[in-house]
DNA sequence: CGCGAGTACGTACCCACGGTATGCAGCCAT
DNA sequence: ATGGCTGCATACCGTGGGTACGTACTCGCG
């Protein structure tokens, strides 16, 4: 807005983003005009939101045109999807590297909590993943975009808990976990970095959360079977 | 959609709602038309969306004009605002209902459990307040309308589990638990609801849910402290 | 080197949709 | 009875997503 131009015609004029080795002039500024486009949405996306954030907007930030923009997307929701793929993309490679070399279970699941709770400090995580993704996107597109990325993760780490406590479980119950973990620190995530004090509150959830695994760790140990519902509530199920 | 009506000037001819006792007759046809908006806008929220639902079609199907929405209603959000708290309100009242009489802690558990889970199979519920509350609201007023109603149920419930476990811990760790749970039976409701079967899928998260209180229950009994994460985690935190 | 084809945009325009300004017919207190 | 206020209806506007089309530049090929 502050920094809005006048003509969008100088784009040869000015360098946009990195020349992609190993492809034609033609190609790499293709290529950087996307990422250009890619850039400013996440930016204005992560700011003002979806809704709030128009197209004008955002390829006056790049300094194109919308013919630009939609000769390299199908719409203002296929530009989203590619700014929720890097957001989504990076994160999930964030907590891999955290997860990287770590063998023993548990461990392993406290590093991958710390990541994710690194992960979910950024702005651009938590509005364009978790608070706005399953509206924009719709909640079938976006499970299908986390199955393959974060969500991927958390099962990863919940599996091997689960492994560890040698229970086997089948395959639907290990997502189940995952999922309950997922939704757990995702809404764990957004009220940490909106507390007054997010260090605390981060601090608080990895107790909370480490309080779980412990509670995993002593079941594992005294050979709790599953599933345990019943033993808890004792009348029937009453529908 | 199908049984669109031609004019809306026929208002005064068709009964709208149920006439409210005590009322004068102008206020009587001012709050049924009120209910008319919500209920429609209810209807076509959950079945499009919100940003795919027009004003022009919810008046439409409540034979009134935009005059009459703007008069009750400041705009589009104010509208959903009053259909996000009514699902709200009705979500937490039947929850409340399900937890009635119920002393013992991990009864009381359960029972919340299987209410929310019957909770979230209503499509108004997981589309209006999961999928596109927090993007519509802004988290931050999602949260506002959350802590009121159902957030406040899973408070109490998990409040009553960990003081049984004689854990004494601060307003803040109770939140966190009651926030991780919260989320995690959200993300859990909307997966149960788009599984190919939601009845096996809804015994899987009462499983996995059981599971985690079976273990706040064992931990409970062999008097395990708070916190416990540096036990898990050997190595210092390297940030 | 010339040249046709296709790419990577720019320009101009459409129209759906949220929001506003204004008019007006009843109802209700005085 | 009547003035005023509520509860709408009508007409209109601006923004913004999307589209149709034009065009310059590049690249491969002879």
């Amino acid at each position: 807005m502050s920094k809005g131009v006048s003509k969008p015609s100088v784009s040869k004029l000015v360098p946009r983003g990195v020349p992609v080795p190993g492809a034609s002039r033609r190609q790499q500024y293709s290529a950087s005009t996307k990422r250009a486009l890619v850039d400013v949405a996440e930016q204005l996306f992560t700011d003002n939101g979806y809704a709030a954030t128009s197209l004008d907007t955002i390829v006056a930030g790049a300094r194109v045109t919308k013919g630009a923009l939609y000769h390299h997307f199908s719409g203002k929701q296929a530009l989203f999807e590619a700014v929720f793929e890097r957001v989504e993309g990076d994160a999930s490679r964030a907590i891999q590297k955290a997860l990287k070399g770590k063998k023993d279970p548990w461990e392993k699941a406290i590093a991958g909590l710390r990541a994710f709770l690194e992960v979910v400090q950024e702005a651009r995580y938590r509005r364009i993943v978790i608070q706005e993704g399953p509206s924009v996107l719709g909640y079938e597109r976006y499970r299908e975009q986390e199955e393959r990325s974060t969500f991927a993760n958390v099962l990863d780490i919940v599996s091997s808990v689960l492994e560890a406590g040698e229970w086997d479980l089948d395959k639907d119950l290990q997502q189940t976990f995952a999922r309950i973990f997922f939704g757990a620190m995702s809404s764990a995530g957004e009220s940490v970095s909106s507390a007054p004090d997010p260090v605390q509150a981060a601090a608080n959830v990895e107790i909370a959360i480490g309080f779980i695994l412990e509670g995993f760790r002593v079941l594992a140990e005294t050979g709790v079977e599953l599933p345990v519902v019943d033993a808890l509530a004792e009348e029937p199920v009453e529908e």
